[in-house]
DNA sequence: GATGAATGAGTTTTCATTCAT
DNA sequence: TATGAATGAAAACTCATTCAT
């Protein structure tokens, strides 16, 4: 397939426009959703009128579609490295809060969410999943040894769960909710589990 | 403090309204969020002209006080016994959604909700995790005797994200989302936990 | 079937509102057509808020399909009794016009023309060729005797073609068309015509 | 006047482009009138960017009357011959209608349409008058000899305003009207009126 | 206790048109 | 000879809210 290398600079505009208006777009919608968001508000927030806003998306529903991709694929980027320390991770909830509020807002909300993106947030949910499961492994390996492999898969799920619960709970009343330290006690809970299983199958 | 009880015919025709706005109010904003829910569509669903509708409550934002109000009552009385099962706890999540969606919803949204309601709603949290507390208590007491009442404390913060977790979960891949197992892995593991931290301590 | 006979006054003046937007619209479509007619400009020709005009029907189709409806029924009430002279039936082309153009710009117009309004129209258009036929009949009479019946009824479709022809060639080049002019060449071909035929037969 | 007989590769690219947009806009004002008919309609279905279309016409107007010219040229060049029977001219009405369609909406519809094309619409209808003079007189020869074409002037007005009517009526229920049919009966109609006129004036 | 009618600001979307490239 | 991008005005329609009855 050919790609064209070299924009114009109008075309360079047009690019630049369409971020504007994801990015716009983007935080408002986590902000209020996406039926709290008018078209009005994002013209106004992107600086693009919104006669502009329709020449890059055929209307609001696409709008949400981009924002959800584009979401998902910052969030790939940028998600902390497998071996970072759990406590990197459960940070990087608090840091990079846009793209999580917008997921369960859009999920909560139904109606007006097409299937394409409810997908893509599936996807990025599997995504998650599978980093939090070679966490998982990582710190049952001196546990469970062999069976680390296995067990973290089962365990997967439930701190994906608790995930999302935490960063829910955390916007509900902040000062009440202590995300690192609800991922520390997950991982006491879970490495004691794993050991009870393995002590229990020998 | 006193109770008028012999409602006249026209006061209880305006309660049996107030009702019917509440209901259809309800269960609209629990799909669509505040945002997306207009008074035509709640007169729409309850029958009542939207001149009726105002003749009830002051405006928008009262509507929504009374839904969570309303419908943080109808969960206190309806949750599950405390001795219950945790399977009953679970599923009683998948019956009666509305309420949490509405919750997560309007947490979520920010905004537009004025802090009487988001008040309402960290009771109803605050309430749910009692509940929970105790239920961890008593499955604790076998392995962790006195000791159960303080570890429940502690876990039942965890044990709170991961039901605001599960449910939201279920919601965005029903069918990879098992709620009743999710509970009895947490279950498991908070045990395990609490084994641990006893014989660590004696 | 029982009819509220009284109406409040608020009842009235919605009503009258009512009258005043298909007054407007009325107007205003047959000159620019439907879609040359903006819910704007019938706000403003009508002197009520377009929000009002929302109140009364459901969208822009909807106030078409009521123009129709009231322009037929006035078209009816309004038509030359059967025994007027001929010209005075062609005159009430050149005074009533709004109607007819509205009926006509419909009927080319197609594409946001629902069924309901053109069935009114056709109603509307075979009433008027019964008037036709009416008088037609009459004027056969002398030279046609009991066959005038059956002939008219052949020729009038005929004479409401060029009623219709007459109408529209008056509105493209008006100095040019000659109405009443017209009707009298065509009533004296059909008495010719009426009276060869039967001569023919005899 | 010269006329440039080879056009660059480029010229033939720009005439060809002019082409579409006046076939399409063609298609589409005939069927919705002019209001109803959008640039970015005619930009879809000709496949040319609406930049392109602006390039070729300075405004909308003016695609009007590019329409209507190029349409009346078009209309001249197929009509049916002169002495090619009735039938014919009468079926050619349901052939093309596309041009007569634009041709009555466009009057219809005042307002937005200039002089220029009223003009244009009004030529090609006296061509039309002339054609269907002509052919009366050959159908009259044989009952009013040299009057024929003193009254086939007299009728040609009826009968183009029958031509229109025609038009109209098929328009509006398409399987009552039978065109060929009311032809038919209209040059009975004259012909039996001419024999009158001149057996009397004798 | 209730409601039909109204209202004006706001919504999403389409429009005709311009212009740098 | 074209065209991708932009633009602000206007389109159709919905909104929360008011109010006379």
């Amino acid at each position: 397939m050919f790609m064209k290398l070299k924009l114009t600079r109008r075309e360079a505009l047009g690019v630049e426009s369409r971020r504007k208006i994801i990015g716009a777009a983007s935080a408002l919608m986590a902000e209020r959703g996406f039926a709290g968001t008018s078209i009005s508000s994002i013209s106004k927030k992107s600086g693009l009128p919104s006669g502009s806003i329709y020449w890059h998306f055929a209307n609001k529903q696409a709008i949400l579609a981009a924002v959800v991709e584009e979401g998902a694929k910052h969030w790939f980027e940028t998600l902390p490295s497998v071996d970072a320390p759990a406590d990197k991770i459960a940070s990087s909830l608090e840091d990079h809060p846009e793209f999580l509020r917008l997921l369960f807002l859009i999920a909560l909300e139904r109606r007006e969410v097409d299937d394409a993106s409810l997908d893509v947030i599936r996807r990025a949910r599997s995504q998650g999943r599978e980093r939090l499961r070679t966490e998982i492994t990582s710190y049952l390996q001196p546990v469970a040894g062999s069976n680390a492999q296995y067990l973290a898969k089962e365990y997967s799920t439930l701190a994906l769960a608790m995930v999302d619960g935490a960063f829910v709970a955390h916007h509900i009343d902040p000062q009440t909710t202590d995300i690192p330290e609800l991922f520390r006690l997950l991982r006491r809970a879970l490495r004691a589990l794993a050991r009870e299983v393995v002590s229990s199958e020998s």
